[in-house]
DNA sequence: GAAATTAGTAGACGCGTGTTTACAGGTCAA
DNA sequence: TTGACCTGTAAACACGCGTCTACTAATTTC
């Protein structure tokens, strides 16, 4: 039997990440973590303090939207309506949207889904747009992002069949950008 | 001490409705739902089975959408529009999408919940929708819909200000417009 | 090689859950 | 008034949860 302090503590936040990705925070339990890692369930809480801890590193691991946000402002409907329709016809998806509309209704966890909500998806979306009501647009493309998630969760992906994926990215994009984008219609209907 | 069966009933389905709406169907417990229906935890089981069938019924009980749909398409997505903007602005929103999105992620009810999205949301939004592509165009909005209330969950009436009503109802209608509407551009950039 | 340090283990602890059982007490027909 | 029936109640059941403690055993240090 191998002995290693850093290899053990490794192996138990791999199998953290993959289980609360896949199944959310409540229904994850210690039990469960420990078998995937193949560590003793003692170890997680001398490793990791609490539940609620180990849940917050694995939040800290994982970084922001991985490269989708890469891109200008006027890129960013059809890159954003690319990576949601991938996740809604492809059999994974990212980990880091699929932690946080698993996990959200977790009342012990709320201000971390919270504040991972602003600092993986608005915030930084917020950042890369330009003209009035910044936060307000970057808001509604984050509901339709986690709403996509919790679709996603539901149905898996049945909800749109694979050959319909060009007319969902254009779907989508259209959307997005009816969301970020600067209206020009300079004369407002009373 | 009154004795009163149909009475006790319906305080029992009264409590749960409320607490179901607002906590979701994880956090309620058996104990509680007796407790705000000043009953005994006994009769909840006797009266209506189990949890999840009490759920159910919850579920079976509350109707579709109130009268958000009773709308022709072309007004449609300014309906949604501010039926949206309403929950997210106010104190209150619909127990339908509540419910919903609070007890998405417990496997237990994972049927109920999605044959309930089918039934109160999607297919009846997919319903008023003419032209091709109905099904994802109605999965989209659906999307939105869900999303914002998770959003409304996580943030409260924080994200927009209450001033900002006007312009987050005419954003909000461009983005279900962006949805619903048939796309009128014959030619497809390649 | 002996002693100290540290990784790993087994099992129990207290608690909260949904559910059930045995019983008390009000209600109503005969 | 008596007795059957039904509503309501208290307590317990079995189980799973996160957490903690006492212990074993491998590794390192001297």
């Amino acid at each position: 039997m191998r002995r290693d302090r850093e290899d053990t503590r490794r192996r138990i936040l791999d199998a953290a990440r993959r289980l609360f990705a896949e199944l959310g925070y409540e229904q994850v339990t210690m039990r469960l973590i420990a078998a995937e890692a193949d560590a003793n369930i003692a170890l997680i809480n001398r490793y990791f303090g609490a539940k609620r801890e180990l849940f917050a590193e694995v939040l800290a691991q994982q970084g922001r939207f991985p490269g989708v946000l890469d891109v200008d402002e006027e890129g960013l409907p059809r890159r954003l309506a690319e990576y949601v329709a991938d996740r809604l016809t492809s059999g994974t998806g990212s980990p880091v949207v699929a932690t946080i509309s698993r996990s959200a209704a977790s009342p012990e966890i709320h201000e971390l889904i919270r504040d991972r909500v602003l600092s993986a998806i608005l915030e930084p979306l917020e950042a890369r747009l330009t003209g009035p009501d910044t936060r307000l647009r970057a808001g509604i493309a984050t509901a339709l992002i986690m709403g996509t998630g919790t679709l996603r969760q539901l149905f898996g992906t049945d909800v749109v069949r694979a050959q319909d994926r060009d007319a969902l990215v254009a779907r989508l994009t259209a959307v997005f950008e009816a969301c970020l984008t600067v209206v020009d219609r300079p004369s407002s209907p009373t």
